[in-house]
DNA sequence: ACCCTCATCTTGACAGTGAAAAGTTTACAC
DNA sequence: GTGTAAACTTTTCACTGTCAAGATGAGGGT
């Protein structure tokens, strides 16, 4: 039988995935900063040099958790988008809104899986677990492409606007005068199909 | 008369200036996790703990320096405004480019100065050198605000569509298919006033 | 001219970090 | 059973930020 009290074993049994998510609590409670090889294997129980046997430094472990951010991400658009009317601009701001709520469910996460400098395409797992997440933006807002325009224009326009805006409430510019997130959801109307004659 | 040539004193005679240049060299060749206190004590020629006298530790550092990039953030903007015509429009635009030239040419000054996660407000000479440049953005956007709408969301607009564009530009994304920036520029023609009858 | 003060800078130490090398334990195939 | 290899620990090293204590010298008061 499989031992599911994995205990006191030499070997830990799932270390993977218990780095993974003691990476993910550190997060919640301590930010980017706090993320640490060392704080995740305390924390996980084993020693400090364990992690290298299962991710590939520091920067594998920073990848291991985004990719579970991502899918928590995608999870996020798609819940708001499940509970919308199935209107493409009724969509297009549901996904919106389940961006902005998983922004700020877990911002250090939302920090971390955008946090790949240039390094995105040099890490296959990375772009494996990113691909669902864009797909749902690009199916979202497939609607609203013009035809003869490149998709990734629209993309980059709503990705953008989206992305930009949580990096603004991240930087605490709101936390007085209150978030325009309504004025951010409007611009989302103003995105492809022409509304001028 | 003041030595011209300060060499070999004791004192160096204008160290903050010579770190928060060392710091901007240091992020031009290294880019933002090259960006050490230690780093640039060596690179200003002097030793590891001199720094400490003129900031308060690394972060002080990181600020000072980014209080300087937020003045060539400004300026770039503020160049490109210059040579472009009058017209609200226009110089809406012109910002835009003057926006992404700066990104371009520095980004991981960009990096910096955009790094500051809800210390904004928690220090002065930050806010102090950050409000010029998002006066430029202020006052370009005022003629597109609708009578009764808060100027900061027009503004909020802009910036988030400008800075999650500057983001994903750095993430990789676009190295092979080129960069979409006509796209985002388009979308700023949608901004504010409204279009539609 | 002298000395005094104190800002400036250096030296040395410490804890925390990531990484590598070498040794120990144990699961599993044969 | 036994051997092998994976999983984990221990030790060590280089690098980082920070602190404490000491050396240097510029400028002021007398």
């Amino acid at each position: 039988m499989t031992t599911n009290t994995p205990r006191k074993s030499h070997h830990h049994g799932n270390l993977r995935a218990a780095l993974v998510q003691a990476g993910i609590d550190i997060l919640g409670s301590e930010g980017l900063p706090g993320l640490t090889l060392r704080k995740c294997a305390a924390r996980a129980g084993v020693s400090h040099a364990a992690p290298a046997h299962h991710f590939d430094g520091v920067d594998g472990l920073r990848i291991a958790i985004a990719c579970e951010g991502f899918d928590r991400f995608r999870a996020a658009m798609l819940d708001a988008a499940a509970q919308s009317p199935a209107t493409p601009r009724a969509q297009l701001k549901a996904i919106a809104r389940g961006y902005l709520a998983f922004a700020r469910a877990e911002p250090a996460l939302y920090d971390l899986i955008f946090s790949f400098r240039g390094k995105l395409g040099l890490n296959d797992a990375l772009e494996l677990a990113s691909a669902p997440a864009y797909q749902v933006l690009r199916d979202t807002c497939a609607p609203f492409v013009p035809p003869g325009t490149d998709p990734v224009v629209i993309e980059t326009q709503v990705w953008a606007l989206m992305h930009g805006y949580v990096l603004l409430l991240f930087s605490g510019r709101f936390h007085e005068t209150g978030a325009p997130d309504d004025g951010i959801l409007a611009l989302l109307d103003r995105v492809g199909t022409d509304p001028t004659p």
